[in-house]
DNA sequence: TTCATTGTACGATTTTTTTCGTAATGCAAT
DNA sequence: ATTGCATTACGAAAAAAATCGTACAATGAA
């Protein structure tokens, strides 16, 4: 169904992904224009990392125009769920509890939010 | 109180240091002995890895025989939540929350293990 | 002591990732 | 058309990470 080629996205890469993520497409210059509030490296690094992440899939784009648009070509839910299984192999001994439960432990969400996560639990427990 | 030095140790000391909490302490050969199951690098890297890991602080070593003995430096908690921290950040808008969620609902937990959970959020919840 | 073995040191190479300089291209206004 | 500007293309440098070859040191057995 989905590609399943599974690119594992650099750092820098994700950095971007975000940026696309939150506007759904961008030009290079505003994908880098957000970038820069956070980063000092210049357009063209950007430029060039957009045309890498098209090459190996993680985005797609439209050059019908002068100024090409990007769009992601992986979802925020794939590459959250790749990198959390990472995690949770690399750190956790592949125990999805034992994140959960340093996850919870080490910030403890608000109680809208308790009741959010209370919530899916029950669900859980009831098969 | 501790170190705050928060030296990102990349994926090859990952590993490393992941043996190095499983067994304490252990030699570069041991060290090496492990990794070799699921890596084909060869000894002198893992060597090298070590010493650099040791230059950096993410080792301990105690050299005093001619075999050196390495230990972790920094702890698997410590990295944890540095880990999950970024991931949170990164991937999950900073929510916690929404990371658990997507942990939970991506492979749920047996039955007792979210009854583990649900202790914890018992916990949480009167505060 | 000599030899074989096992270890560390460390420079060098390779690979991956990030960065940028510069050239070429397209477009719009004059 | 010509100029000016914003863009993409692309090679290549720089930086970071991983790998290895080789030299040398320590140890213990013969």
């Amino acid at each position: 169904m989905n590609e399943f080629k599974s690119i594992k996205p650099t750092e820098s890469e994700l950095e971007i992904l975000r940026v696309l993520w939150d506007k759904k497409e961008a030009t290079v210059r505003e994908v880098h224009e957000v970038l820069s509030e956070f980063k000092d490296s210049g357009y063209t690094t950007t430029l060039k990392l957009l045309q890498i992440m098209h090459e190996k899939g993680l985005v797609k784009r439209n050059d019908s125009g002068k100024t090409h648009i990007y769009q992601p070509a992986v979802s925020r839910e794939h590459t959250q769920t790749q990198m959390l299984d990472k995690m949770m192999d690399s750190l956790f001994g592949g125990s999805t509890t034992r994140l959960v439960m340093h996850a919870l432990g080490n910030k403890a969400p608000s109680a809208d939010e308790l009741k959010e996560i209370q919530q899916l639990l029950d669900n859980l427990k009831k098969h």
